[in-house]
RNA sequence: GCCAGCGUAGCUCAGCAGGUAGAGCAACUGACUUGUAAUCAGUAGGUCGCAGGUUCGAUUCCUGUCGCUGGCUCCA
């Protein structure tokens, strides 16, 4: 028999006999080790420890300790999900089920699933972990394979080897009763699991095709320990208590109503405070950085619609055109079509350039109803926008000042968890997007070298781009975890050409610009239910609707208390007055509760001396100082932009 | 748009083997004149999302519809 030399993870080398199970190995170094190693790591490659070492490897033996380890538990706690399910509801077809964050997932056909369901799957499953079935490989051919799931009528099983390239060996997987085609690895035996949960029921279709079958999919966390569930769970709730949707409701930012129409949202008056200190704050900005900001209308011309294109690949997008006298108009999706006209108005030289068009641009889109969510997904959105006309020697010069505007407006609200998406087009994608593969990869090509030459990281994304050019997204979490765009920088040679745009050059001849769209606030709609999930609803001073509560102590007060508040609205602040007769502690509960930065008790000593007592939301009672002490700190405050620190 | 679940007072929620509803907070009235996260008492408020059906009788059961939530797809 040969031996092999296999290295471990410490660095030492030990000699086996070729066909030496990587349990027996585990076996072999520790007795620790051969009961918690859950799967071996060789080469790199994660395998089952019922394999067999046949040449010289390096190996790591996993346990729940690895995050390898525990993926490997969570895949086989998907099998035994769905040996449960196959025991409970037979008939059930099973698609998928891989491991994800935090848990798994297994998409089921032929069965419709109620929550009442999944304590009775969750009681199967611990049965079936109870007994400890040994989960067992095995190889078969592809026809083996095909013949088995043909017999067992598992469509989708039989779709997926399908696909499977004719040679290709496939392994199936068995524990007890249940049989899975799996790439495995998985756990020794079913009874390594350890805790689980099942999540949520969801409808999710097959090979995530919208015009496929749909499956119902059940959703479940995983871990290693009962604390790492118990942790999870509590983020869960955590984020609830963060959704934008709630604090919106509470704090009075935004409502949604059926009889106003779905996805379009009322600002209510303390959300449109927070949403004018935003706008001005961008708009002031970006007229410093030479922008121009327009006014143009919301409803267009179908006309104007066509000639840009977005007819053509965005129609199914838009509210569908309204017949007026000889006019077909639309309600505008984008800008981009006004902008360019804005540009065309007038000749431009070549010294004009790079010329920046922006503004607050009202829009909207017929999202599918399912999408829509709060203010984070609407069907009417104020995009903080700008078009920005090029020569094209001009354009890594100009991406790179909009990438420093993105940085320069995300420091200044405090946003740190996000990360730099190339968003590129799908070349399969024939319809999406606009032929033209020149452009494309022009395009795409100068958008990486820009990024790589700031030394940015970023991932790409095939598939994401816009129909008219690939584009730099910025991508942030929600609350409740899911990705979305806040901030997007788009490269187009496209529309340009549309409009037969058109600049005179150094040489006296007509030459064609080329356009950057960018968001930087993104949509008004987006970015504040954002802020009020990452501030959980405390917005620092800059932003709050309302900066400061003066609560009397009593109502001989009021009179001190009003002249405090006309002191600090003349200086420009947000202040009222709570005047009611109410006890000091509910106004100040109140106060805290509607996480107001500022709350100022005044009574006696306060009118006497002509001082405030202070109380910082997060921090407490900082005590009494003086109106003008007062007014410096929350100017100072504004000025800096400062952030809420919490004590 | 699709699959599933949910829809009771302004808000958060109870209730109902089918006999036309209840709490807390908020609102309003009154008393209390108050010192750093909820003073007390009282009043008012709901065709139980909407429309059909079953039934002697429906908020409760069924169907449809609208909306919301989770997920898929799509996207700023």
């Amino acid at each position: 028999m040969a031996s092999v030399q296999v290295r471990l993870k410490d660095g030492s080398v030990r000699t086996y006999e070729a066909g030496t199970t990587y349990a027996e190995i585990a076996a072999s170094i520790s007795s620790g080790l051969a009961r918690e190693a859950v799967a071996a790591k060789v080469n790199g490659q994660v395998v089952d420890l019922s394999r067999t070492v046949e040449q010289d490897v390096e190996l790591e033996l996993l346990t729940l300790k690895d995050p390898e380890g525990v993926d490997v538990m969570r895949h086989t706690c998907a099998h035994v999900m769905a040996q449960a399910v196959a025991r409970l509801f037979p008939g059930t077809k099973f698609a998928i089920g891989p491991v994800i964050e935090n848990g798994f997932y297994y998409d089921f056909a032929d069965h419709v699933f109620t929550p009442e369901d999944l304590p009775k799957i969750e009681e199967e499953m611990r049965k079936i972990i109870q007994a400890d079935y040994p989960v067992t490989r095995e190889v078969l051919t592809r026809d083996e394979a095909l013949a088995m799931f043909r017999e067992r009528e598992d469509r989708f099983k039989v779709e997926i080897i399908e696909d499977l390239p004719a040679d290709e060996t496939l392994t199936i997987y068995r524990q007890g009763e249940f049989v899975d085609l799996c790439r495995g690895p998985h756990l020794p035996s079913t009874g390594r699991i350890k805790v689980f949960q099942l999540m949520s029921i969801a409808g999710a279709y097959w090979r995530g095709d919208a015009s496929r079958e749909q499956l119902t999919r059940i959703y479940a966390a995983a871990f290693a320990k009962k604390s790492e569930l118990d942790a999870h769970l509590a983020r869960l709730e955590e984020a609830r208590q963060r959704d934008h949707r709630k604090l919106g409701k509470e704090l009075g930012i935004f409502m949604l109503s059926k009889e106003v129409g779905q996805g379009l949202p009322l600002w209510l008056p303390r959300g449109a405070k927070v949403r004018r200190v935003i706008e001005r704050y961008i708009v002031d900005l970006e007229e410093r950085l030479g922008y121009h900001h327009v006014y143009t209308p919301h409803l267009a011309s179908l006309e104007l619609y066509k000639i840009s294109g977005h007819w053509e690949h965005y129609h199914e997008d838009m509210y569908p055109p309204m017949q007026l006298d000889n006019e077909e108009l639309v309600l505008r999706p984008m800008n981009c079509p006004h902008h360019m006209m804005v540009f065309r108005s007038e000749m431009h030289s070549y010294r004009d350039l790079p010329l920046r068009i922006a503004e607050l641009g009202t829009m909207h889109r017929y999202e599918m109803s399912g999408a829509l969510a709060g203010l984070q997904r609407v069907r009417l959105m104020t995009l903080n926008d700008a078009h920005i006309f090029l020569r094209p020697d001009q354009i890594q010069d100009e991406f790179t000042r909009v990438v420093k505007l993105i940085e320069r407006v995300y420091k200044d609200f405090g946003i740190k968890d996000y990360y730099y998406r190339l968003s590129f087009r799908d070349p399969e994608d024939k319809v999406k997007y606009v032929q033209n593969d020149e452009m494309w990869e022009k395009a795409q090509a100068m958008l990486k070298q820009a990024m790589d030459e700031m030394g940015l990281p970023y991932v790409e994304a095939p598939g994401e781009a816009a129909f008219y050019g690939p584009k730099l997204d910025v991508q942030v979490k929600t609350a409740l975890g899911k990705d979305e765009t806040l901030s997007t920088v788009q490269l187009d040679f496209h529309l340009p050409n549309r409009f037969g745009l058109e600049y005179i050059g150094e040489d006296g001849k007509p030459h064609r610009p080329v356009v950057i769209h960018r968001g930087i606030v993104g949509t008004m709609e987006r970015f504040v239910a954002f802020l009020l999930e990452q501030y959980k609803g405390a917005f620092p001073t800059w932003l709050a609707p309302e900066q400061v509560r003066i609560a009397t102590v009593a109502e001989d007060f009021v009179p001190y208390a009003e002249q405090v508040a006309e002191t600090l609205k003349s200086a420009g602040f947000r202040a009222e007055v709570d005047q009611r007769p109410e006890k000091i502690g509910y106004k100040i509960r109140q106060s805290q509760v509607e996480k107001i930065p500022y709350t100022l008790v005044v009574g006696a000593k306060e009118a006497e001396h002509g001082t405030l007592s202070v109380r910082r939301y997060g921090q407490g009672d900082l005590g009494a100082m003086s109106t003008e002490e007062f007014i410096a700190r929350l100017r100072e405050e504004v000025d800096t932009k400062a952030l809420l620190v919490e004590s």
